[in-house]
DNA sequence: GATGAATGAGGATTCATTCAT
DNA sequence: TATGAATGAATCCTCATTCAT
């Protein structure tokens, strides 16, 4: 009996995760130049020619993983759009985005690396920012609700201060404990929050 | 006759300064694998093969750079070891800190590049960790003397928040002006500090 | 549909044994540093890659030339290792050998070629002498039994005419015909062991 | 005071000298193509470019060193061409053969690796031939006048078992002492000729 | 005569990609 | 769909040789 449509369909769904979770974990090993495609068909356990069968090339498979984990990660973002959010959904969202990077730290590593490697960053360095723009305008939003008399400045301190405990968690996860970070920065944006303060009378 | 010892070695600084600036310049611009020997050699209008008269290996080049980077960031870095910092001290040291990447980003691109390079990111990281720390326990002793309640977590806030302000100013220069960045930066963290400070009484 | 695991196998066999085929001509004609990938790959009409696909390295290639002409030699003698050896059967081993040279002056050109060259020799000399360790106590075996007043002395005569003989045979084969020189080897064999005799009474 | 003429000659004689020395030591040690012009002037403590004061190529040298050794070899060699030949005077003949080699190992190890590359070889094989006919027709001659039965036969055994001695003297002078082996030789050779005398009667 | 910076052709090797089966 | 042999361009690097000084 012939596999129907949907089982093919569904042979190469599986084919294609394979390829690109090996690539994945391969990129993240040795880096993107640092890995041929032959070592990826090798541990695939397929041969070099089918991975052209799903990608036209070694950027694609490339670009797939960086789609992919950007799927993942906003995906798992709920930001509330409309509604002013409150503390809890605030720091939520704050655990949750180091969360989804210690859950996968070997894509996160890879993503930074390619943020940094000027060719390949163009195009990627343009949808993040696109897909961050709302973050920001939320985290904006927040800060302003809290009443900041200086909601720009405050923006950039805290959006630093979680960008650098992010890259700490992805580049040095043994150097502070993560969670222990979180609850840090959490306290500290609290506190930042706090004493910035327009006074109102 | 020959040219004298003097010319000589006039001419070797002179040639082994121009292959780094220019390998840099191009690392910088399309990592250390997306950049050849030739195109090292092209752009700084030399052949090939003279590279290889001041640099053994293209890996060789990568050395040179970033120690010498490392030479002029720490060696503009006043760290006023024994004393105690005064807060002028201490604010006139992250302002060095950005300058000093401001007026070469170029290398600190690169830097960050390379520190999630794989491969390449060992002996790079330890290097980083050891230059690195005596300014975190200067850091950390300032906090101290600022009576901090929980210096541990004001230090990784503070520094977090240094850190990714830092990429900031390297990655995405035009996001926020860097002079403004650091002036919220310094501010923030004198609010930190000031409501965080252990009740005496 | 992919070709059979047989087919694949029959490939890689042919076209390896092609390429140490033609590396083992070049290398004896123009020497191992004389010879190039690239003249072996286009007297091989292959491409230079391919060779890649077969051999890890040149050196590889050497080394599997190599060992496949001391299989090939020593495979063909057989030893009598146990049991003495009469004088028609030493007299075989001594035509054997030569015969073997003859088959393929070739690689004997370029196996005592490498023996001098100074670095790629230790290895071959240590093999080599294993591997003719047997071989000499076998003739000292014979030179012993034959009743010799010195056999060490008789051992290093005959050994160096027989050594001697081959280097004429592989080096100028059209100095002397080789087979008038083994029967006059044998011929002198004959008479240097038989006037050494210890006298028995 | 300007140097004379001859002064001038002098540097020259002993600067090329020094030259050819410290190739010949480099050659014997890595072989000619594992020798670079380089490393020939640093070891020599000249500068590069000198050395194509006194030689146009780096095979103009090696050609220099194959006829100097000739030169030496050949030079010391009496052959006494007219005469005939002593036992005396043919085994002294033997014995300074090896004393030169012993004298100069690296030479003439050197000179048979130069041998088998047949490229090189051409000329050198000429050039070798003829230098040693002259020795050929004396022991030929010496062998007739022991009066031989054979002497086409007793000359390819004694010549091949002083080629091969050779050998061992040159590629291992470790696997017997060259003395002891000399002796060996000698004496195998006068049992040889006097085994074979036609008989007369 | 003497120096060593500079050249450029050539060599070993890698690897993304193609293609016959 | 699946295979791996085959290609060839590109890469790092070496080295004999030239040349301005």
């Amino acid at each position: 009996m012939p596999r129907t449509e949907e089982q093919f369909e569904q042979i190469r769904k599986e084919k294609k995760e394979l390829i690109r979770q090996t690539a994945l974990e391969l990129f993240a090993e040795y880096g993107y130049h640092g890995t041929s495609i032959s070592q990826i068909a090798k541990k695939a356990s397929i041969s070099k020619g089918l991975t052209y069968n799903y990608y036209e090339s070694k950027s694609n498979i490339l670009q797939d993983i960086i789609s992919n984990g950007f799927e993942v990660f906003f995906g798992n973002i709920d930001l509330n759009h409309d509604g002013v959010l409150s503390d809890e959904e605030f720091f939520a969202f704050i655990r949750k985005s180091f969360e989804i990077v210690k859950r996968n730290p070997r894509y996160w590593k890879l993503f930074y690396s390619l943020m940094l490697q000027p060719v390949v960053a163009e195009s990627l360095m343009d949808s993040y920012a696109e897909q961050t723009k709302p973050i920001m305008e939320m985290m904006f939003q927040y800060i302003v609700n809290k009443g900041s008399a200086d909601p720009e400045g405050d923006l950039i301190a805290i959006n630093s201060m979680l960008e650098g405990a992010m890259m700490y968690a992805v580049l040095t996860p043994d150097m502070f404990p993560i969670d222990v970070m979180i609850e840090k920065i959490i306290n500290t944006i609290k506190r930042i929050l706090e004493t910035n303060k327009a006074s109102k009378s």
